[in-house]
DNA sequence: TTGCTCCTCACGTCACGTGAGGTGGC
DNA sequence: TTGCTCCTCACGTCACGTGAGGTGGC
């Protein structure tokens, strides 16, 4: 009987599994650049035993964003603000988001309360069924 | 009888009032950092017919807000798209603020729905009276 | 007239990218 | 052994701040 290999399993986003030659290539970046980062701390590639880097996806996007912002001419201390300004945006659109579906929910929770001919126990948030969840909500828009 | 002089109007947060050098003081910044600033389009000061630059509170603010971020080594690019992502930053945490007291309202407004045995008409919402608006809404906060 | 303003030009400094140079482990 | 990796050092370039120099209008 012949033995079976496991199956393969993908590397996640936060596998760590390129070296820093392929992570160069990658993200369009100098290796010793890439060195650099590390050491002012913009990014965190995993290590090896003998010392070397592992970049994961994650680092490879983080990285290629980096290089996107340094090739603007933003410098380092820029590109950390930056990087962490964009995290926080983004964070607050996805609570916008969250809150308005909630508001969704709410009127109609309150528009069958108020008119509960149909059945509906009054004191029970029904499950929101919008008629079509494709064009429902758009939260922030930027002019570009 | 002698003339009354109209009273005196203090000057709102747009009025172009400091010239170059006042406003460099109150910047902290160099006048000629201030023209060059303005030529590379962060910050619009009034003229006068003369040609003069007339700066407003609100650019005194920016340019302190400027300074700061230049001050810690960030170039112009990076000051550019900072001011801009934190102006984003601020109309979503604002746009938070909404949302949260709505969810709040129409919450009270189910309430009074489902228990309508105080009078409370039930097609209308009723207005939100918290017991302390003091401590009702924290939307977001930081950790530092 | 004095002291401001306007502008352009140029220099010094600093940050950053990247190449060189020498090392060591798969 | 080859080709990678590691590191530090140093140089070139670019952006930015600011001073000089000469002008003109309250």
């Amino acid at each position: 009987m012949p033995s079976r290999r496991p199956p393969f399993e993908p590397p996640g986003p936060d596998a760590a599994v390129f070296v820093i030659s392929v992570a160069a290539e990658l993200s369009g970046l100098h290796p010793q650049t890439l060195r650099t980062y590390e050491r002012l701390g913009l990014v965190s590639p995993g290590r090896t035993v003998g010392g070397g880097r592992r970049y994961s996806h994650r680092d490879i996007e983080r990285l290629r964003e980096i290089s996107e912002l340094t090739s603007a001419g933003i410098g380092i201390e820029g590109v950390r603000r930056i990087l962490e300004l964009e995290h926080r945006a983004a964070a607050l659109a996805q609570r916008n988001e969250e809150l308005v579906r909630e508001v969704e929910a709410l009127r109609e929770a309150l528009r069958r309360a108020a008119a509960p001919r149909q059945g509906v126990l009054q004191n029970k948030l029904p499950v929101l069924r919008g008629p079509d969840p494709g064009q429902s909500v758009v939260v922030w828009r930027r002019g570009r």
